[in-house]
DNA sequence: CTGAAAGCGCTTACAG
DNA sequence: CTGAAAGCGCTTACAG
């Protein structure tokens, strides 16, 4: 039937071999070997396999086919496919440190919306990697992705490595000056609310306990702890926000440095933790310190997640859409050509998820 | 000086266009524009970048070489390269849940040493994905990684769908029966620390709150709790285990099943927890319950983390060589050959690592 | 409508 | 020692 088969078919020692193995790896299958088995011409079968429309083929053929995959275990060879249509299917996610849960929640969304869209998704670190940036040029840069999204708060110099990959990209929860690619939360509304949810309970004086100076999602959820109390009228005393790394060990100190430095009768009645790691570390200082929550103090953070309901007191939190935000990223990168301005805000389901650790001030 | 170049070179029309981009893409650099700017053979280009060393190659050559490819900006194209030598150099990381803290340092661990060994570490979740085990088929199953690392505690029935996708395999941080292909800690020795640290401070009365019944790393700590307690003399007593899955809501059950199962007289001076994220809960059970901790009640988790130490009290626990793990398995992924039994025990470093939540029994 | 043939960008055994 | 040529496993424009 088929005359010459210029190449395929030989199926004999397959480079896979192993040093240290004489395992009997099971002869990889290939397309020429389905066709062959199920009498048909190699294009043929991966027509079906792509769901080609302009296929005509005859129902039961198409049944023999797909049987025949199925029978043989065939799994399309994602290199070949990759090298001939120039795409692999595949996006990149990189994030600072898995460490961190805010990215947990990220990534859920992302590899949810990537596996719906037919992509796969892999997560790497910038934090296990220790190389730093230099690594994920030759991680990525080669065509094994067809898309990459940064997430998190680095300093911005991996940009000009960006460059170089020519890879499409886009930020995720961050914007950087110059760029016009990139997916963000509300963070300034979801600030607003966590501030107006104290400023309702009777709070005059409101700490802030910041992300890093250099952080893009600090400073906006800064300005919406100020824009906030403007709104109320109320002035912003700069001696009530301290900055701190988004970690535990950030937060003890900021709180420490926040109660240290004010004369008791100043210190503030409540303070809005910009994020839940730090917060965590901020109840702990608040222990320390011997004031009671939220009946001395209360304490409300940015991002809402299972940890938080759990610990002493259970934490009141601004719940904001991170799973959707990962999703987005996916579906906007998929759908967008690489120079196509990229400029969202995921605003969706933002809400105040009120736990033990707020309550009216003082003496109230 | 290169006669016919029969492919190559042809450099129009990339299939890299994107629908709805007229973005000046630019295009790819290839093998055959470094050697025809260097004036050597594609082959030379090759050798030289894969150190070749039975290349003869004077030096200045080869440095004009090394400077065209950083010319161009060469990048080597990965489906190529992995469709002619049937090597992908990525390994791929599978775990249940991005959430689970104890996975991020397995993680950094892993990626970390993939990169040392030329490697690229692809991680993601069976959470994330929702499409479940058929989706990572798909995913990893078509020659994209060279081995895959499985870790956590699924029910097991991912092995067939492992078998199918012919890739080798390791579990991390679990055994399943009837496969000697496992890296796991010594979770015994370490649960064993655990109930000793608690018998050096008088206690007698120990609870166990256990992971998941299906768990395998459950099982190996609790075997661990019970083996300390034998060598101590004392009797373990079923009433004082309880089961709970490995997050915070899981712990606070648990601790809440234990309270009100037994007569204020029968309480446990003291509870190992299997897990730090369940012990967030316990501890959070026992505060709702009026209990202090350590003064009524002592608590020591399995796994330490950033986060252990600002809880409220600060958690004593045994730190596990989960990085190490982590890196372990990569190593022996990449050394052995795919049908190559791995047993491996991770036990070097094995501490407690002793803060608020443990001191003496109460009344002693 | 169908199938044969070209070609994606590499690596490497092999001929010169 | 060096370079030309084959071929990895796919997809798809194109000839029949």
């Amino acid at each position: 039937m088929t005359p010459k088969r210029a190449q395929g078919g030989e199926r004999a020692a397959p480079g896979r071999t192993t040093p240290g193995t004489s395992a009997p790896t099971p002869g990889k299958v290939t397309l020429s070997d389905v066709a062959l088995l199920a009498g048909v011409d190699r294009s043929v079968v991966s027509r079906v396999i792509n769901d080609d429309p302009r296929l005509n083929i005859r129902p039961d053929t198409r049944k023999r086919v797909l049987e025949t995959i199925e029978k043989l275990g065939y799994r399309r060879n994602a290199a070949a496919r990759s090298l001939r249509t120039a795409r692999s299917y595949m996006l990149g996610l990189f994030i600072p440190d898995f460490a961190n849960p805010v990215y947990a929640e990220i990534i859920k969304g992302a590899e949810t919306e990537a596996g719906k869209l037919g992509y796969g998704l892999m997560t790497a670190s910038s934090e296990g990697v220790r190389q730093g940036v230099e690594h994920y040029v030759d991680l990525f840069g080669q065509g094994r992705v067809d898309g990459l999204l940064f997430a998190g708060d680095e300093t911005g110099r991996e940009l000009e490595q960006l460059r170089i990959l020519r890879v499409p990209w886009v930020m995720v929860n961050r914007r950087i000056t110059g760029t016009d690619r990139y997916v963000v939360l509300d963070d300034e509304q979801g600030s607003g609310l966590a501030v107006d949810h104290l400023l309702s309970l009777g709070h005059r004086r409101i700490a802030h306990i910041a992300g890093p100076e250099t952080a893009d999602t600090a400073r906006r959820r800064r300005m919406g702890y100020s824009a906030a109390l403007g709104r109320a009228g109320l002035a912003v005393d700069p001696r009530l926000i301290v900055h701190a790394d988004y970690t535990p060990a950030g937060g003890r100190a900021a709180m420490d440095t926040l109660l240290t430095a004010q004369a008791a009768a100043d210190r503030p009645t409540a303070v809005f933790v910009a994020n839940v790691a730090s917060a965590v570390g901020a109840l702990h200082a608040l222990h320390a310190a011997g004031l009671a929550v939220p009946a001395d103090i209360s304490v409300i953070a940015m991002h809402d997640m299972p940890l938080a309901g759990h610990l002493v007191p259970a934490l009141t939190t601004v719940r904001m859409p991170l799973g959707e935000l990962g999703a987005r990223a996916v579906q906007l990168m998929a759908a967008r050509g690489p120079a196509d301005p990229i400029t969202e805000v995921v605003t969706d389901p933002v809400e105040v998820v009120v736990r033990d650790s707020t309550s009216a001030p003082p003496g109230s």
